[in-house]
Formats: structure tokens, sequence, C-alpha cells
DNA sequence: CAGAATGTCTAGCGCTGCTAGGATGTCGTC
DNA sequence: GACGACATCCTAGCAGCGCTAGACATTCTG
């Protein structure tokens, strides 16, 4: 009744895992409409049934690697924007993360070094998640979800991420939260815009670079009350 | 050898018409995934194999809509930017347009009556367009295609809709095509975001207002050469 | 060791996009 | 007016999809 039953529960924790990987992987190799039920059962070498023991459905499956990447995406945006704060470096890969913590959305708001060189650190973090993990980044923001997004239902990785944006604002900003869905709106526009070929990927950089000095170079940018 | 001819011609034409329109309602009234070549062609009163006899598969019907939106999307742009920039009203839906003209990309960035008027005039157009035909917005912009955007090949109203942007900045701005990029971009996102339920839709206005205040408001805006 | 419970697989349902091949009707020509 | 040629359209069916019922094997319980 107990240590038979513990393996048999690791396994199956672990089978989880394997399916999760498998669809994501599959999905980044060959995209989201080469995921079908009976690829999937025969990359974790099981029968297609199996899979339906740990999830509701295949939706219920991208759900999942949807919920990884928005942890992954949550740790992301929080190394690039510490980095960007500590160090007065304005641009790209820190190179070791100094903290990882667990806890989303911790000291917010503490003033960048330079106005605005938070925000662009972040949004470039962003977009480099998105153009390195194009399906998964669909997994998360393109394809049909029940996933409750801004609500109490939210995950909390989301909810991270999200902050992440939010805390490159002057904490007594009562619009920082808006501010925060225009720019992730916006990037989210030129990351799908451009992987589906619709703008032209070269000039993302300038884009980007456009973006950040119009909202934080003015009125009301990061560091404005 | 040609009257009966021209009415079968006429008739085929009539028929591909209706394939697309029911296509596009259908997809309206229950979304795109709804919309099945069986459905499809009970709802034209054909057999399937009928479609496949006017266009080269499933997504050539998409792509088919996709087109026609383009260009009402265009024209929907063009109504609002000349209603902003000849009176001085600054809010919402002009009454009748007083042009409708076929040749694309005429009278490029005519200063606005106010700086960046003309601008709010169009993307408050886009936002519209996309919420009202959320079916038609997404063959256009979300769906997978194969057609090419900025490109040589790209169709003339796809081009036009986006030269509406592109014409609401001066046009000694050699910045603004790629101005124009990011604006579009972010339109995008604040559409297909609200639309999916990834940001509450009920904020799109405010939102709207922000972006347009920081890029028509300061360094490079709308009227700055 | 018998019986219950659990886990997995084979087989199949109704659906999808798409197509081959035969039936039907219309055409130009004798 | 009859006939072969042609175009048009439909019935039937293929392979693949997500998903599930029921048989089978294995393991645990008393």
């Amino acid at each position: 009744m107990s240590a038979i039953n513990e393996r048999r529960e690791r396994e199956r924790v672990h089978r989880h895992r394997l399916i999760v990987t498998a669809a994501r992987e599959l999905a980044e190799a060959e995209g989201w409409e080469a995921v079908t039920t009976r690829r999937l059962a025969e990359r974790v070498e099981y029968s297609q049934p199996v899979l339906y023991s740990h999830f509701d459905g295949k939706d219920a499956i991208v759900t999942a690697v949807a919920i990884d990447g928005f942890g992954e995406l949550a740790a992301h945006l929080r190394r690039a924007r510490l980095a960007a704060t500590q160090s007065g470096q304005p641009t790209g890969e820190p190179g070791q993360p100094a903290a990882e913590s667990d806890q989303p959305a911790a000291e917010p708001g503490q003033a960048a070094a330079e106005p605005g060189q938070a925000l662009r650190a972040v949004c470039r973090a962003y977009l480099e998640f998105a153009t390195e993990r194009p399906a998964l980044y669909q997994a998360m923001f393109v394809l049909p979800t029940d996933l409750k997004f801004a609500s109490a239902e939210t995950p909390p990785p989301l909810r991270a991420g999200f902050d992440e944006f939010v805390n490159c604002f002057d904490p007594h900003n009562e619009r920082r939260e808006l501010f925060a869905e225009v720019i992730w709106s916006a990037l989210h526009g030129m990351a799908v815009l451009s992987d589906s070929g619709r703008i032209p990927p070269a000039g993302q950089e300038e884009r980007l670079d456009f973006l950040i000095t119009q909202i934080a170079g003015t009125p009301s940018g990061p560091t404005t009350p």
C-alpha cells in the first residue's frame, strides 16, 4: 500500500512530464499542426488512450505546455529587469542571473539606473523569448485557450510575467497597469506579425527602439509620477 | 459558343462569390473551426467537390475571405482618415465618406487639422473593424496564410490599408514606414489579445488613448520631420 | 490461491480535408 | 434529328483526426 504505490506515482509524474515535453519538442520542431495524439503517443512509446488518463484532451496538453512557458517567460523577464536595474548596462543578455527567486513579484519598481532602461531590457527579453521559441509562444498567446488571464484564477507565473512589465514603471504611477498592457500588446503584435511573415523580421530591433523611445521618453514615461 | 458560355461563366462567378460569402458568414456566426467543407457545401447547396473546382483547398477559401477583408479594411481606414483631416472632428464614425477612390494611396499625408488627429481616427477605425468582424479579422491576420505581405506580390488592398497608417505621418518623415509598423503591431496586439480574452476588452479605449498620446505627442510624432 | 482492482491496449466511432470514377446533361457536327 | 465529344456534377471512398468503449493483462487484497 505504500512503497509500490509511491513508485507508481513517481512513474506517473514522470510520464506526465514526458508527454508535455514531447508535445513541446514536436511542436517546436514541426509546428503545432503536426502534434497529433497518435504521433505524440508514438513518441512517448505508449498507446493513445494513455494520454487521456493524464489530460482531459489535446487542448489540455497544449495548456500544460503553455503554463510551463509562462513560468519560463516570467523568469526570463525577471532576469533581464534585474540585470538592467543593478548594473547600468543597457543591452542584452545577463551572464549569470543574480536571483532566481520563486516568489513572483517582489521588490516592485525600484528606480532604474536610467529611465526606461529596465523597460527596454524587459521588452527586448520578451521579443527574444518569442522569436526563439515560436511554438511555445504560440501555445501561450495565440492558440485558443480557456485559461483565465486577468482574473482571480490567473496562474501565478502568468501574473508574474505581466508584473515584470508593471514593475518597470514608477510604483506611484496609478496607470502603470495600463501602460504595461499597451506595451505588452505592442510587443505581442510585433512578435506575432513578424513570426507569421506579416512584417519583415529584420526590422524588429528598430521597431523596438522606436516603441521604447516613445513610451519611455515622454509625458507619462516610466519614472514620471 | 458564346451566349450560353457567357451565362455559364456568369453563374460560375456568382457561385464563387456565394462560396466566399457563405464561408465568411459561417465563420462570423460560429467561428472558423465550424467552417468545414461539408457544411460549406451544404450551405451553398452544392456537393463538396464543387468547392475544389473553384478553390485549391480550404485554405484558399479562407484566403479569399481575407482578401475581401483587406479591401474593406483599407476603405474603412481611408474614410476615417479623410473625415478626420477634412473636418476637425476628433472622434468616431464619419457619416458619409467623401471619396471611395480605387487608386489606393493617393494624396499622402496632407497635414491633419491637429497633429495626431488623423492617426487617432485611423487607429480607432482599425480597432473597430477588428472587434466588429472578429472572424474576418482572424482570416486576415491570425490564421496561417501564404500571402506575401511586405513584398512585390502583396495584394494592393493590403498595401493600401497599411498606407493609411503611413499617410498619417509627415511625408518628409523618413521613418514613417517604421512608425506605421509599430502602430499597426500595437493595434494588432490589442485587438487579438482582447478578442481572445487575454486582456480585458473593457479597457480598449483607454489603451488606445495612451498609445496615441505617446506616439503622436512627442519626439518623432506624426507632424515632426 | 481466488477475486477484485488497476493499468494498458486494440479496435472503432464520427468527424475532417480531399479525390477518383461514374452518371448526367449540354454542345457542335453530320 | 441523331450522335460522339465535352463539360459538369455527384456518389462513394481514402487517410487521418480527436476521442472512447471494451477486452486483456497484470498486480494487489483478503
